[in-house]
Formats: C-alpha cells, sequence, structure tokens
DNA sequence: ATTGATCGTCAGTAGAACTGACGATCAGCG
DNA sequence: CGCTGATCGTCAGTTCTACTGACGATCAAT
C-alpha cells in the first residue's frame, strides 16, 4: 500500500488523508478481529448501541445511529438472522418494532468488544497509554462540538 | 443529526465511531469550502500530489494515491475536463501518460489548498493551535507505524 | 369518520469501485 | 530480427452500498 514517504508530506499531513488512513486500517483491523464472531464493526455498533438502553424502535435507533431508516431494515435483517437481536411488536404502537437484545446477542457483544478492544490496540499499536487516551479524547472534542 | 449525549458513554467513546465522523464532518466542510472552485476533496490530494514530484504515470499516481488504476481514468477525465490538469504521451514509453498540472490547475491548487485549510481549521474549531498540532502528530504516528 | 402523518418494508435507482477484457506498447530471449 | 509475456490506459459490465419513492398498516387530531 502506500507508504507515507512516497507522498512527500504535503499529503499525508493533511487531516482528510491522515483520517481515512486511520479508519480503512481500523475496519481492516476490525474485520480480523470479528470475523470469529460473525459480525461487522458496524453491527457490533448496533449491539452496542442497542445494550443499555430502554427498548427502542427501529427507526429511532436508525436516526441516532445516524443510519437511514432503510438501511437498518438489511441491518436488522441480518442480526435477526444470527439470532442476536429480536423484533417485537411496540404494545402501545403497532405500527412500531422494539428491537431487543437477544441473549445470544449479549453474550456476542461482550465477547465482540474485547476483540474489537483488542484491534484498537492494535491501530494505536504505536502511541502509549497516554497518547492513546489523549487521541481519543482529542476526537472525542472535535466531534462533539458539533453534536 | 446524532448527538453524542443520545447515544451513552459506550459508542461515542468508540475509535471507530469517533474516526468516522470526524471524516464525514470534514467532507461536509470540504464540500462547502471547496464548492467555489468546482473540485472535490478527492481532486485536490490529486492536484496537491502532482505537484511538487517528478512527472508521472497515472498508473504511478494511482498506486501512491492508493485509488485503483480504473478510477484513477475518471478521475482525471474530471479534472483534464476542467483543464487542471493535462495528460501528455511519455516519450520514453508510448504506453504511459504522463501527468502534469496545467497553469489554471496550479492556481487552483494554490486556492483551494487554502480553502482546504480553512475547513480544517473549522473541524479542529474546538482545539487550540497547541492541541491541533497535537492530534495531527498523533494520526500521523498512528497511520505511518503501518506504512 | 376523515385527514394527514409516521412506521416498517420493498422495489427501483444512483453512484463508486472493482473485474475482466481489449489494443497498443514494451522488455527479454532466442 | 521475431516471439512471448507483461504492462499501460481504457472501457464495458458487475457488484455493493445507500438512497428515493411508494405501499399498506397504524396512529393522532379534528
Amino acid at each position: 500500500m502506500t507508504s507515507e514517504a512516497d507522498l512527500g508530506p504535503r499529503l499525508s499531513r493533511r487531516l482528510a488523508y491522515l483520517l481515512k488512513r486511520a479508519m480503512v486500517d481500523l475496519d481492516t483491523l476490525h474485520e480480523q478481529h470479528l470475523r470469529p464472531f460473525g459480525i461487522t464493526a458496524r453491527e457490533l455498533a448496533v449491539l452496542l448501541f442497542l445494550d443499555g438502553r430502554e427498548p427502542e424502535s427501529q427507526q429511532q435507533a436508525a436516526a441516532h445511529l445516524g443510519v437511514d431508516r432503510t438501511t437498518m431494515v438489511g441491518l436488522l435483517d441480518a442480526l435477526e438472522g444470527k439470532d442476536l437481536v429480536a423484533r417485537r411488536p411496540d404494545v402501545e404502537d403497532r405500527r412500531r418494532n422494539v428491537i431487543v437484545l437477544t441473549d445470544t446477542g449479549q453474550a456476542t457483544l461482550r465477547k465482540a468488544m474485547r476483540a474489537s478492544d483488542a484491534a484498537e490496540r492494535q491501530l494505536l499499536a504505536e502511541l502509549d497509554d497516554r497518547e492513546a487516551a489523549q487521541l481519543r479524547e482529542l476526537l472525542k472534542r472535535v466531534t462533539s462540538g458539533r453534536a
């Protein structure tokens, strides 16, 4: 792949380049580490989001996760097919589905999160703990500014 | 859009979330700031790459930029259509095109780079200069580790 | 009861990137 | 020289993803 020295300093210091690069690398690492659990990083994000929340409708969950409502259908189809989440009719509003984690989903979430932690650690292998926390904090402030 | 508080701390601290969020935001900002120049962030990256390098073939440039050779064709078609780059036959190897910046391309590059700088500044508005440099440095070390 | 909006779903579409192939050209080898 | 295999830029076709628009079902408001 691209080695930073080949690009000269100009492009390799642009934020867009650095961010994309980090994201692609993290995607690759996640793919490797999550393969044993048969889920993608994105599906893990859904599981993580559903856990520790009051049950929510598909569309609420979609909005919070920033994905289109029609995309969420397929995402949940996949997760439901793996028995990780369940759609249950909302008793208060029968248009809605309430999405809940199954027991299998809970267990998979716990294990997959450890794998994801490992992927993150591998991405940040060059940094010590203090620097890793610093990077996380800076990114958090950057994104939270725009809510 | 998604407000960080809504997600709870779990998802909003994951690196994948933070990186993607930052990238999407930066993309949006780039789109706004680059609109006057009629180029995308990606095209700017190509211009920036071509500038300050010995003229190179399409495929070499594509490899360095990490895009597919067939994708580079369309990318250059667009840039050539805007008179920002020119394909010239390589005298030493007539299979190849040498890609060069036109004068217009040079001028556009300079102006667009200032716009891109502004986009980056806006993305990092929450950080002071020292922190912004720190973030850049940490990201650089993260990515350069994997060359 | 009627109107307008929202829910989940699905078909169709649009865009981006890749695969595989093509003619043209090059390098190596006899 | 001539042949063979590889590389260059290009293009057609495929794949993948996300979106638009529509649908029946359901809700809320009047």
